[in-house]
DNA sequence: TTGAAAGCGCTAACAG
DNA sequence: CTGTTAGCGCTTTCAA
């Protein structure tokens, strides 16, 4: 391994100074090039390993991602790390899967080996995990992915769920829909609690009473579940004309499952979703839903991130960030046929 | 930031000896009840940069993954995140788009922190890329996931593609039909020109001659080329009665192409995939594949490289695993029609 | 079995 | 502007 000495060594200065015209300091025109001269000519590369020793920071992200087959894990994964990358700064990643027993473990893994923040998804994480991020959080600036911590040093970039899940109910009412499934999930989370709460306002604000028995709880928030939970559904008298899901995975599962009962969509029931993502063009009908500023969000989580390490930040931020109606076939059969690619563009 | 020595002092001992039970070496049980002690009394983390710089190892390993949206990126790291993981390893990862000029310098930053090795997958590699590819070889170990690199260093895990691919064209030709469309793509690539061959041999061996005119060549491997490239293969005529991918994706476009011209799948044509992931089952109809075992590839790729670092092998392994056919109503109407979940499960 | 001490490769005062 | 030097927190001989 070729280190700085031997590079001073070639170009005949000290050891020091090699550092110096490493990291940008003052030096004589000459100096710089007979040093970069011995760096190119010995192919140098520096020990990030002793530079991070010395220098206590690394330029290096913990970013910790839920196990789900959810493609919104991939989306906010690939936000992240085109964020960081621009900012030259390297994820380590660690997935969790959810209830898993080690996250904390993991979670100190990570922290052990000198990350300068934290970038989280805490899907699925127990309390006992959770409270380990917070002791986290009073040493290094974490940022929460669509979740928010009050009262605590975390960070958050997240979307006004009840408005999101107001849009969409409010679309289903302004064509018409008057009995309107819900498919709840994540109701132990603020986030499942929003947007039941935008529903209801939504029903409300159109003048139709709240039933009790048109929303159904799912198991969790994939697909699997959500085709369970609309089978809840059917069993109402009347059936809902409409049926929204809490999430996009739920939504597409009810779809699978009225499919495969040969209802039409969405001439008999009508399908919305919430939190697009690219599955919605893929399946059929394409899924009505509603769109969150993905790589915006994670733009701003690299972003908070970066200030609170050099310090900016005094208070502890919480953004939301709007959302956006996305009408397809499963609730408009007339809206636009054309082939449409969802892509993950910047 | 409480130290190592901060424990030695606590327990009345030496540092090297508190780093002696901390690493497992001999020492009275005197000595290490009362470091334990300290240990929990102080809740004393490690700093594992410090160790890293000591010990010239880090227990975590690069994995550079592709930018695409192509959901195999997902099971491939997942897999090769719950492998590392399960060996106490940490997985630094970095993303990397197709034709990036960074990704030789991302290589870089991540070899520079200490990895102990590097799992990479290279679709889109430039030549330049993997010339440093090469060169780090050389230095640390290296395992590409379905791609072989022979007569370098570089491990390899993959599939037997030509043989995956004959048995996707056979299931084709085996239920009757004769004119078989096929989407190439990656052709510039050894796995592109296997799937290829695999076509080529199914023919042959069906005893239909094989037609330049019904092999279309796609972009790259995403779903809007095949969405494109099946479009060139509906001028032919007489029409094809099937049409296979050379991966999920291209077939699923096709699928899509296919769907928007109401064209009945599979009555008037079939359509086959090539690599099955979990989004097969969510398209209508289910896609008919060729399915890869990534979760034991990808176990492997992990076995390899923590044999490589310990030393273990001395010769360059490339190993290929089998594929199994998926047959869904795609290409056979009466193939099960109960819901199915593909789940990535161990 | 334990302690003392010498670094791992780098940066950052501090002097010159 | 440049060189000297003292560590960063840990492991690992080497002696005791």
């Amino acid at each position: 391994m070729i280190q700085l000495k031997d590079v001073a060594e070639l170009a005949g200065v000290s050891t020091g100074s090699v550092s110096k015209v490493l990291n940008g300091y003052a030096v004589s025109p000459r100096m710089k090039k007979s040093v970069e001269l011995a760096i190119a000519e010995l192919n140098y590369k520096p020990n990030m390993v002793a530079r991070s020793l010395r220098t206590k920071t690394s330029n290096s992200i913990g970013v910790m991602v839920p196990y789900t087959n959810d493609p919104y894990f991939m989306e906010f994964f690939r936000g992240v790390s085109i964020g960081l990358s621009e900012k030259g700064k390297v994820p380590f990643l660690f997935s969790t899967e959810p209830h898993d027993e080690f996250s904390a473990q993991k979670m100190q893994q990570i922290f052990m080996r000198g990350v300068d923040g934290l970038i989280v998804s805490t899907y699925g994480w127990k309390d006992s995990v959770l409270e380990e991020l917070y002791l986290i959080a009073e040493k290094i600036p974490v940022v929460s992915y669509k979740r928010s911590f009050p009262g605590t040093a975390i960070h958050s970039v997240g979307v006004d769920d009840c408005s999101g899940m107001f849009k969409a109910v409010e679309h289903l009412t302004s064509i018409g829909h008057r009995r309107i499934g819900y498919i709840a999930s994540g109701l132990n989370l603020d986030t499942g609690q929003q947007r039941l709460k935008g529903y209801q306002q939504a029903l409300e604000q159109a003048g139709i009473a709240y039933e009790d028995n048109l929303v159904v709880e799912s198991a969790a928030f994939q697909i699997e579940d959500g085709y369970n939970a609309v089978q809840q559904l059917l069993k109402r008298f009347p059936l809902p004309s409409a049926i929204v899901g809490a999430n996009n995975s739920v939504a597409i599962g009810a779809l699978k499952f009225l499919e495969s009962r040969n209802v039409k969509i969405p001439e008999d029931i009508a399908v919305m979703g919430y939190d697009d993502e690219p599955l919605s063009t893929l399946v059929t009908p394409k899924l009505s839903s509603v769109s969150v500023p993905v790589y915006e969000m994670t733009a701003k989580a690299v972003q908070i991130i970066e200030d609170a390490i050099l310090g900016v930040h005094k208070e502890t931020i919480n953004i939301l960030f709007p959302t956006t109606l996305k009408i397809r076939n499963s609730t408009d059969f007339s809206a636009t046929a054309a082939f449409e690619f969802e892509r993950f563009s910047r």
